[in-house]
DNA sequence: AGAATACAATCTGTATACAATATTATGCAT
DNA sequence: ATGCATAATATTGTATACAGATTGTATTCT
């Protein structure tokens, strides 16, 4: 079911193995712990041993799977600390990121895009009433703004790094986004969200890393807050991204 | 010649790939923007393509190697300004590292641990005049105290994302140490790093969580003075680990 | 009845064959 | 002579077959 909507597309095998099990994982379907049978894989989706066994590999590296020493691989399990962590460094890495931006300096159109993003994203906020509609696309505005500073900090090595951290779900910039929607507390959280975004680009602007560096930090704090409301109650808890593969305080 | 030493290990044709292949990249015979013939390789090595394929990918996983779009993988080539974020990037994170331990609290047994490598540190650098053998020696327990730091912060996520960025030869923590052994200067920066160890280990004890991140940060700006020093003169450049990936700016 | 061992089934790791795609070289036309 | 098109070649992506290892089960011995 979650796969279907990725059937058809024309890419690599090897793609098209890595985006289903992905879906695969984070739906549920393979529990953390499973050992992945690589033969059942390739009958559930119709596709040879070797680009599943490649995909396999990239989702190790990924962070999704881990390797078995006996061979083959298991699907990883989180604690709530691993994604506190994440989030941690995803906003330690975003900070550096507006740093390096702040202290390089960064070209005339790339500052234009930025505001450009932000003018978006105000426009949404200052709504009174979001709907669905409203953030979904704020969800996209958001994803927009985050991969705008790290192009503007200008460093494929952190780059790299920040889409290692990115690559988990829950750890991703717009990985609580959804469940704001949720929460009695979604438009404060979305407010504070956005004066951080200006005043970055402002700190930005101005050449000052360390505010530039110490807001991005704060704003990963937010998602920390997102994370502990989602977590408390079963129905937020279901809209977290990977909320599957956590496993909870005395799992064993 | 640089893969014969490994030839022998009982180990996976997966595993013996990636070393040999890492080592063929590392000592030049591989050269950066070179796409790599699977087929030379398996004749090389006589291994089959399988095991070779994936250690192709783990290899771009680590960072040594890039996709190709059209296909296949090719040698990465890397900037000056590569190898300076790569460091910035280590650094910011060994202090988040060191922040976590400090703020957290480490157990007595592992501040013992710390502690102990930090006194086998002092007894190298108190000596006058640095041997060959004394410099290996000083880089084994380099390595140990920061694999004791990241063991103290005991964040899985964070290790993960530091193994990553430490994968890359120059910006490993003990990159260039080995240089240091060349520079007149030797002595100066290694009293300086054990000046960072010893309070980085203080600051850890005392919880002074901002204390211990900025005294890491501050400890990989050695690291980048060794850099700029290193690559001045072809003599020491070459004593750089992965020097051969290294583009010099007007290369193209 | 419980534990240990042996056997069987299954699975992973590796090798190789095949097919599709990209690259290179050659020839022709402008 | 240069540029483009076509064909030959080489290389990657995929499928599958085989061998070694591992795990689970059943039987036997204590």
């Amino acid at each position: 079911m979650a796969a279907t909507s990725l059937e058809n597309v024309s890419s690599s095998q090897t793609v098209k193995a890595q985006l289903a099990l992905r879906d695969l994982i984070l739906s549920g379907e393979l529990k953390p712990g499973d050992r992945i049978s690589e033969l059942s894989v390739v009958e559930r989706l119709g596709i040879s041993r070797t680009p599943i066994r490649m995909a396999l590999v990239r989702l190790e590296e990924e962070g999704l799977l881990e390797g078995i020493p006996s061979g083959g691989f298991a699907v990883k399990a989180f604690s709530e600390a691993d994604i506190h962590d994440a989030i941690e460094v995803r906003g330690t890495l975003e900070g550096l990121a507006a740093r390096f931006a702040a202290e390089r300096g960064v070209s005339a159109s790339r500052l234009a895009d930025l505001k450009a993003c932000l003018e978006k994203l105000d426009e949404l906020v200052v709504r009174p009433k979001l709907t669905i509609d409203d953030f979904s696309e704020y969800v996209g505005f958001n994803r927009e703004f985050h991969t705008l500073l790290v192009v503007a900090a200008d460093s494929p090595a952190l780059a790299r790094q920040i889409d290692r951290v990115v690559s988990l779900p829950f750890a991703s910039e717009s990985g609580f986004v959804k469940v704001q929607a949720m929460l009695p507390e979604a438009q404060y959280i979305l407010t504070i969200a956005q004066e951080h975004h200006r005043c970055v680009v402002r700190a930005i602007e101005d050449r000052e890393g360390g505010r530039a560096e110490a807001l991005m930090r704060e704003h990963a704090r937010l998602a920390h807050r997102n994370l502990q409301l989602a977590l408390r109650n079963q129905r937020t808890r279901e809209l977290v991204p990977g909320a599957v593969l956590i496993r909870r305080r005395n799992d064993f």
